[in-house]
DNA sequence: CGACCGATTGACT
DNA sequence: GTCAATCGGTCGG
């Protein structure tokens, strides 16, 4: 198990899309959990697509999906939620993955917690199986907006000696690629019709998908 | 400035 | 199935 390098971002978004399903996120919250969860849905945006918030140039708020790759784009939506994207594209190119569905591995008591309003239970199935879900579900704010997911040039030894020191608070663990029948392609979802594209993936059959 | 609206969610009919 | 919540980003005047 290694933390992702920047590599892995530097490369065509669908790409990225695809292959970040099945990887490990790691997240070492201020208050000391260290969630973990798999990544099972993904969406890809580009630059060209009118779809992204980057479609009409940089702004403060997109500004960084144009820089370099291996980097968090938090956004807030609809007054209340967060989103988590992953930066992808050499720097200058905007590009950037939505991270739509998490599966719970680690501190999931904790996530229950952060999702729990008043005193209703939350179901394990409900925990992070959307984007604005899985932000509540690891504290997931504006504070953790454009952070560094990889070790920074020079250090990356220090993870081939299995040493995490140091490490990125939040950071993705490689994982086996899926084979192409695991994984299902899908249109985007809230997106409108005219703008629509089949750059939603997602794992066959996994019960944490938002939506099948 | 004011107005509109969104890469969502949960409550309710 | 419908719809309100709630507010920062963006754009037109």
């Amino acid at each position: 198990m290694h933390i992702l390098p920047r590599r892995f971002y530097n490369r065509p978004t669908i790409t990225v899309a695809r292959e970040l399903l099945g990887k490990t996120l790691v997240y070492q919250s201020s208050s000391g959990n260290e969630f973990t969860a798999k990544i099972v849905e993904t969406e890809a945006y580009l630059d060209d697509d009118p779809a992204s918030h980057a479609f009409k140039g940089k702004t403060p708020r997109n500004a960084p999906m144009f820089g370099p790759p291996g980097f968090t784009y938090i956004y807030f939506i609809y007054g209340m939620y967060h989103c988590l994207n992953f930066v992808t594209e050499k720097e200058g190119k905007a590009g950037a993955v939505l991270i739509r569905a998490l599966e719970p591995l680690e501190v999931i008591d904790q996530m229950k917690k952060n999702r729990t309003k008043g005193s209703k239970k939350v179901d394990m199935h409900n925990l992070t199986n959307g984007p604005g879900k899985l932000c509540q579900a690891l504290g997931l704010t504006k504070a953790q907006n454009n952070l560094d997911m990889c070790f920074e040039e020079g250090t990356e030894g220090l993870r081939d000696l299995g040493i995490e020191k140091g490490a990125p608070k939040l950071h993705l663990l490689d994982a086996p690629k899926l084979h192409p029948e695991e994984i299902i392609v899908a249109t985007r979802i809230g997106i409108r019709e005219e703008h629509q594209q089949h750059w939603r993936f997602y794992i066959k059959g996994n019960r944490f998908v938002s939506k099948v």
